[in-house]
DNA sequence: GGTTAGCACTCACGAGCGTCGAGTGCTAAC
DNA sequence: GTTAGCACTCGACGCTCGTGAGTGCTAACC
């Protein structure tokens, strides 16, 4: 016994029949819903042939089928496969971020935020992050008299400030030669590179050793914490619609789990730089996401780093959809993180 | 009829076994529980005083008796009179931000995690807010052939930043020198003042005409936005642990409130910029949180802005605890803001 | 007069039970 | 291979009823 081409209509029948209404679906509802010219009991007999071969689960007894995570992985294999993600935006998806957004954690939010709302699931916006970022420019910025602003610009875009003590009178004169000497020494650098050549320039440049200390300090402090990637999330909420939910036990798992967001954020970086992954029920590997599933996509800016956007769902998620919105807001983020260098 | 010093001792005693248990609570359980050398039968003509002067409700006939608002009201008030907030930090809480944390959102963020997660309620945390922020300086850093940073720095140690383009060749030398007289010209001066101010300085600096038009979107741009305030929630998962939550629904509002951050960052701003806040159940004004508290503190930083921490949680809240946490946090962050310098 | 013991009464809660109906598997006929 | 028919299963729902916590009232007590 294997599958035939009707097992697979019915199979689709049945999976979208259970993503919509989240009710096992009985070999009637299909039989007369879906009008396949076939009797519920021919039905009955295809399912239980479906059942064995893995694709169904049967709650209980006397109530219909559900489709199981390898049901959803063919169904979402064949999706991707036959290319059928449908770029049915309207227009009024086109442009979502039409406001000037100047600072790339606002889109961000933002993106999570119009995600969540079109999918109704909970969605995840992870900010870009690729290679070890190379320095372009280093400049000092008097705050007060006592302390200055480090700017350290490099190629990703990406800035890193902090404030730290300059010690004694220093002029702002002062400070900007400082800078263009340590940018001229640091420029092409990463930022560990540039940690271990502190020591060498600090010699060179003498006298203004407390800079250079609080300079070393920053950086190696920098270099530790991995790079500040910014996560979004939205539409927590919106699970709890779900009847799978219902269970304020679970609710409350899969809240916490969003919440610390460390974790979370490993699992939406997931398997790589894939442009699409779905990863079902257990496929997420993670025990307390067993009736999720995870869609995410990837976006790009000019610098080539890779951003991630997610969406969070149960399982039986309009997987179509899912995919069709990821799609759209991803080619909407890449575009605007590359085209015209307004990010941040 | 009116309040003895007995009816005193049986409400809050009545009070605090239902902040414990989350049950009603009925006569033999106060007799005997918090001996008080009365019969039950005491206290239930007691109680049905209390119930009289509209301190206590009851759900039903046969079950004990709750506190209402205007109960907790009394019980608070009398809480914050006596100055009874206990400082009782224990080392381990001494100092919660020792690791170095740079940049402000980071201190936030972990103020509300810290936060809920010692009093197991809802924690949202605002960053100051204060004044229009004066500007100090103005400086213009060179990040490609093409853009320069604007970092602008003001008085409240808030640095907007944000990428323009410079038109054509312009050496760092050059920006430097646009810079200095930026900053003489718009020192001490209100970003709004500043927009208006443009124009004028436009004329006097003449051939860069590029830089500066940019300059003036971007200021017109960032009055508008009002001021970045950043806040930072954590713990909402917390809250469906109380069995006042364990309807889904109720549980649902609840987090989509916390999800829409404008909405909650003005509850939360609330009544202005009292030292300790206390909103109970209706006091909160918004019909969702009938059945929630909210207790807000301040802190300060030394611009003298002011900042918010607040805890959100059921109305019996432990308020005495949640007080003291608030209180010792509050001020370990006006330490932290207003100390060294080193924030942000 | 305040306090207490006693008692009848109320009512949410949960267990137990029967009914209902959706859905199945199997068999026999087409 | 398909379909009609039928017996069977089992969760959902609704009903009843016992249980127990808690009350209010009354009468006795100090």
């Amino acid at each position: 016994m294997d599958m035939d081409d009707r097992k697979l209509r019915i199979l689709q029948a049945i999976i979208d029949d259970y993503i919509l209404t989240g009710v096992p679906v009985g070999s009637r509802t299909i039989s007369k819903k879906y009008d396949m010219g076939l009797s519920s009991a021919t039905i009955r007999n295809e399912m239980s042939d479906l059942e064995e071969l893995g694709f169904l689960d049967q709650p209980h007894v006397s109530a219909g089928r559900i489709p199981s995570a390898k049901a959803y992985r063919l169904y979402v294999d064949t999706l991707l496969k036959t290319g059928k993600i449908p770029d049915d935006s309207p227009a009024s998806m086109r442009s979502l971020f039409s406001g000037r957004i100047h600072q790339m954690e606002d889109v961000i939010d933002h993106a999570a935020q119009v995600i969540s709302s079109l999918t109704h699931y909970t969605a995840v916006v992870l900010s870009p992050k690729g290679e070890q970022p190379r320095i372009q420019t280093v400049q000092l910025v008097q705050v007060s008299r006592e302390t200055a602003l480090v700017v350290i610009v490099t190629d990703q875009g990406v800035i890193r400030d902090s404030v730290i003590r300059i010690g004694g009178q220093m002029d702002s004169d002062t400070l900007y030669a400082i800078s263009r000497t340590l940018t001229e020494e640091l420029r092409g650098v990463t930022l560990q590179e540039a940690c271990q050549r502190m020591p060498e320039i600090s010699e060179r440049i003498s006298g203004n050793n407390r800079v250079l200390q609080e300079l070393y300090g920053l950086l190696s402090d920098g270099q530790r914490s991995p790079g500040r990637t910014h996560m979004a999330v939205g539409g927590t909420s919106n699970m709890l619609a779900y009847p799978e939910y219902s269970d304020v036990d679970k609710a409350r798992n899969f809240l916490s789990l969003m919440e610390t967001r460390d974790k979370l954020a490993d699992i939406i970086r997931g398997n790589g730089e894939m442009s699409f992954t779905v990863r079902i029920g257990p496929e997420t590997g993670v025990p307390e996401m067993t009736d999720c599933s995870i869609v995410t996509a990837a976006y790009s800016t000019r610098g080539g780093q890779q951003g991630t956007i997610g969406v969070i769902g149960p399982t039986r998620m309009q997987y179509s959809k899912v995919l069709s919105i990821l799609n759209i807001i991803g080619h909407q983020l890449t575009e605007m993180f590359s085209g015209d260098g307004e990010d941040r």
